[in-house]
DNA sequence: CGAAAATTTGACATGACTCAACTGGAGTGG
DNA sequence: CCACTCCAGTTGAGTCATGTCAAATTTTCG
């Protein structure tokens, strides 16, 4: 819990009243590795505070093709944004990629927690626009780098999960199928 | 001014005197067509509403090729989010594609304006919650569909601006070259 | 009108995909 | 503890989408 906390200092200064408050609109679970919190077109959803563990948003295309939206480790964020915030059909699934203890809250409770603590519309504010500019960030690395750039890039910005990830869910977030990463991933080596 | 008060309306209510002291923190300008409104390496980061007009926020990698982040036509927000959101350098550049008028609010006088009507704080975290939204959709899109698919996606997403875009502009959204823009077109005519 | 920019076109190059075959671990059940 | 299966990963051949470069053509606009 105090992981969350400490994320929320970062951006706004709470009472004790207030965090315990804020702690409250939380429920917590534990799930087991390979457990799919959401599948596409469930109604209900819920965002996701990673205390412990990873976490992995992908999408599907015609049933076949994945493609990583993110990863999660400790003290990130994780929700099918599109349906958690305008409370539509899921379009994406997330599974646990490594045992994991999480912070709850749905769309319903985030709202009321705004009208009881509303210092925390701002630390949510803040977050999703940071979030906003990553996502910015990536689209233009999707739209002016090679594949073995954004690989590189990659690594650099998920040092710490990169080595508990399959190939190819790595080559489903560089938006890119397994076989070509393994040739890629030879070539680098080669270069070397 | 009315067009950003209504804009507002659709998320949050204001009482009138609030609706006068959130226009008080904005400046109006005019720029004809072609006015750079934005650099990179520029310190001073501004967020434009376009009460009239048209703009086009876009990227250069290695000084060479546009990448096109976004077009805004009047009731949509402009902004080089990075700098504007971190206050460090632009990275960006923002231009004027149609004789615009707008709305500026600058970083430090938003955060003044939040302070003084929080309501406001509202309206922009859904603001950017949904560009978020639009964001992740436009990456999938460029990971999943072919330049065909996203032109055709593009045609009924901006069905009002792609009149009086040249070409190249579309190009560099799509993130494929004006060449092969030129060419994908003439085959879509062909096959219908 | 004339220059500069945008678009078109063609030949060729290449990054990335597809499909199919093969390899090698990681379970699983007997 | 072995045999078996099942994925993930590798490799290769062939293909496709898209890029590059250069030249020709059209459009824009001062």
């Amino acid at each position: 819990m105090d992981l969350l906390l400490k994320n929320i200092s970062l951006h706004v200064t709470l009472t004790p009243e207030e965090q315990e408050k804020v702690l409250s609109f939380f429920s917590r679970e534990q799930y087991p590795s390979k457990t799919r919190l959401l599948c596409a077109n469930q109604q209900i959803s819920k965002s996701y505070f990673v205390l412990s563990g990873i976490l992995r948003n992908y999408y599907l295309d015609d049933q076949i093709n994945e493609h990583t939206l993110s990863f999660s480790s400790p003290g990130w964020w994780m929700a099918d944004m599109y349906s958690f915030l305008t409370q539509k059909q899921s379009t994406s699934y997330i599974e646990v990629l490594e045992d994991a203890d999480v912070l709850i809250i749905t769309a319903e409770r985030r709202d009321a927690l705004f009208e009881e603590v509303p210092k925390i519309e701002r630390y949510f504010r803040i977050i999703i626009e940071r979030s906003l500019i990553a996502n910015q960030q990536r689209l233009l690395d999707n739209l002016s780098l090679t594949a073995q750039e954004r690989y590189e890039r990659f690594n650099k910005r998920y040092p710490t999960i990169k080595n508990c990830l399959a190939q190819k869910q790595i080559a489903s977030y560089l938006g890119i199928t397994p076989e070509f990463f393994s040739k890629m991933k030879k070539n680098l080596l080669k270069n070397k």
